[in-house]
DNA sequence: CAGATTTGACCTGT
DNA sequence: ACAGGTCAAATCTG
């Protein structure tokens, strides 16, 4: 194994390690909350979903991570999946669902998928973003929304990302978008700090608590881009106490930084 | 008035 | 032909 190679391996072990670490603090989370919320109310349900997300996910990019530099297997994967055309055949079915919608992707530009988060908060992810296109999808409830950096002009930043509501359980208490990303950031230092939680030896610091004096990001929505919604509508949902929302909004910060981290010898589709 | 958003038209891939 | 992504003129807002 030669420096590069193991720095790189290095490097994915305290990626897993860390991994892990969230696995164990989001445990002890979902532990606190659940008792609260009951077992039979539609909040308790939608948050077991997104903790069944969260886990799901990280599952993932922990078995990927610990495939090592197998990431040839994975190219192959996909690439049998893209030759199948999604066909019937047990390859076809290997095939993940975001692979599948890489396939199907109509976009002409920043083609590249980054990722993709379903979130009560679509619109607080760190960057400004300018709206510059709405669609009615076939066969979806709400229209589609198409935003682009807001660094697009002023350094050619080229990313992109779609914001579609989902269609909920018909309680109609909580609204949940899909947020999918595509191309890289490649605008500088306009980004917000995201209001990590550290963790210290025996205390933890709440959520929302760092970086929330010197950052608007939970104070003006107005500084963090897209003004076509309102506030309330977005995070003020009924029923939901305020520190479950900033932790569905911590859950896609968090999708995203681990987004922003990625090595190259990845494929993008695991990031979806 | 400048910048952001809206919206219908246009373009492209399937 | 159709669905979905982008463009750009019109409109809105601070």
């Amino acid at each position: 194994m030669n420096i590069l190679e193991s720095s790189t391996h290095n490097g994915f072990q305290v990626v897993i390690n860390e991994i892990e670490h969230q696995r164990a603090l989001v445990t002890g989370l979902h532990d606190l909350i659940m008792p609260i919320l009951g077992s039979c109310s539609g909040e308790a349900k939608l948050v077991q979903e997104l903790f069944q997300d969260i886990f799901r996910s990280s599952s993932k990019v922990i078995s990927f991570l610990e495939l090592g530099d197998s990431s040839e297997k994975q190219t192959n994967i996909i690439t049998k999946c893209k030759r199948n055309g999604g066909n019937n055949s047990l390859e076809g079915h290997i095939m993940l669902e975001e692979e599948a919608k890489e396939i199907g992707n109509k976009r002409r530009k920043n083609a590249q998928h980054i990722g993709s988060v379903v979130t009560q908060a679509p619109y607080f992810d760190g960057y400004q973003w300018r709206k510059y296109g709405q669609k009615w999808i076939s066969k979806a409830k709400h229209c589609r929304s198409y935003y682009r950096c807001a660094n697009s002009k002023g350094q050619g930043c080229l990313a992109t990302k779609t914001v579609q509501q989902k269609e909920t359980d018909g309680s109609g208490k909580v609204r949940l978008f899909n947020v999918d990303y595509y191309g890289q950031h490649i605008c500088k230092k306009d980004r917000i700090i995201h209001p990590y939680v550290f963790e210290t030896a025996h205390q933890s610091v709440p959520i929302g608590n760092h970086n929330q004096s010197s950052s608007p990001m939970f104070t003006n929505n107005d500084a963090h881009g897209i003004q076509d919604e309102s506030f309330e509508n977005i995070f003020m949902v009924p029923g939901i106490p305020e520190y479950l929302t900033d932790f569905a909004d911590i859950e896609m910060v968090r999708a995203l930084e681990i987004t922003s981290m990625k090595s190259p010898l990845i494929p993008e589709d695991l990031w979806a």
